[in-house]
DNA sequence: GTGTTAATTTCGGCT
DNA sequence: AGCCGAAGTTAACAC
């Protein structure tokens, strides 16, 4: 990894265009060849950067550049496309190499797939008399996140999100519509769709509410305390 | 902004519970307060992170970190949440600190905001006739880009995107079907839809068309030269 | 490899 | 301030 603090202008050009004026900044030189050029403030998004594959190629300023102040010019050229990062820069404040190694990696915990789990464990928090029928019901075009039917006997298709949107309406939507064509499914009356997040926008629950989709709202904690409650029965 | 490289381990908790093993990594710490931890791989993504407005406190380790070989620990605390970054420092390789000062900020052009922008001054690339209506026309479940009427009086809603894919299909085709319930709209016909892109995927072509939606692939250089065009005359 | 879905998404625009 | 849609989204996972 190399890091240099250089008084730099950078352009882009690739899927879209766009310029940097002159000013101090962060340009990180990853072993994977990616760079990233990062400002003092804002996000942990960096202002521009190239991905992987991609080669930089140190290069000589023009005379134009040269007489504007330029000291080198980096080239990041994208292996796979043309997109492509060009670093004028005027000034180098610090530059130092710095050998990593590979990462082992991130464990996470808490999302989606943990939600899942919960609610499968407890789909009576749906209503009484619910029982599972299978957690990612495979389906032609994808999985359902959870299969169940409720007291009476009829499918019940749930879709969790973490944060309910209209794109999570629409996915539900398509799974409902090619399971109300298969027979096994359509016992005692046409499939039914649930809503499940921990948070639901407006316009995502009137558009599932206008086609009949139940909206519900998930409390993680309270799931997860459900879950120790009944761990101490243990 | 501050550059660390450090061997360390690394817990976040907030939205979800993240746990990296002991490695070597750059810490970043922006003059805003911001941490970022990087390996020297993967995307511009940092692995772990804590967004402004945040505070770092350097303490000393407990006894069962001492004997882990923990030199120094980082918590880093979100003002507003209860996110909390836990960085447990083993071994400093490098420390520097440098003053980078504001950045002028990124300069994009060629996006979504443009093309519409674009589109709407020439509106009669879409047919002859074509008169504009409104941009980001308002409905029930959001705006939709474009709503023209062609030759004959019949109303044509536009979506425009940058890639066409599939989710945007379907998002045209919500709003076609909402806006079809408005007698206001349905002047002597359906409202017509169509889908603009500088570049349409052959399986959303497909959709769109099967939908009778009809596709219009945008060159944004023509549309721009048209305006330099138009440009010249004043 | 291609396509689909999640993300501590982040970011910008508008109400 | 909140809501919604776009992103050079990126990244993980399934087929």
């Amino acid at each position: 990894m190399r890091l240099v603090i250089a008084k730099c202008s950078v352009d882009y050009e690739g899927r879209l265009a766009a310029h940097l004026p002159l000013a101090t900044r962060l340009l990180l030189v990853k072993a994977d060849g990616s760079v990233l050029v990062h400002s003092d403030g804002g996000s942990y998004k960096p202002l521009n950067w190239m991905s992987p594959p991609c080669a930089t190629a140190e290069i000589e300023p023009d005379e134009s550049e040269r007489a504007d102040g330029v000291e080198t010019v980096w080239v990041v050229q994208h292996a796979k496309s043309d997109g492509r990062l060009r670093i004028r820069i005027h000034e180098v404040l610090h530059d130092s190499s710095h050998e990593l190694g590979v990462d082992p990696g991130l464990v996470k915990d808490g999302v989606e797939a943990h939600l899942q789990k919960l609610l499968a464990e407890h789909i009576h928090t749906l209503g009484d008399g619910y029982r599972l029928v299978r957690r990612e019901y495979m389906t032609a075009i994808g999985p359902v996140d959870i299969l169940c039917r409720d007291a009476d006997g009829v499918h019940v298709a749930v879709e969790i999100k973490r944060r309910g949107e209209i794109d999570g309406v629409e996915q539900l939507t398509r799974y409902l519509e090619l399971m109300n064509r298969d027979p096994h499914l359509v016992t005692g009356g046409p499939v039914q769709g649930v809503f499940a997040a921990q948070e639901i926008k407006p316009q995502a629950r009137t558009l599932a509410t206008d086609r009949g989709i139940r909206c519900v709202t998930l409390d993680y904690d309270a799931l997860r305390g459900i879950d120790d409650v009944t761990g101490r029965l243990f």
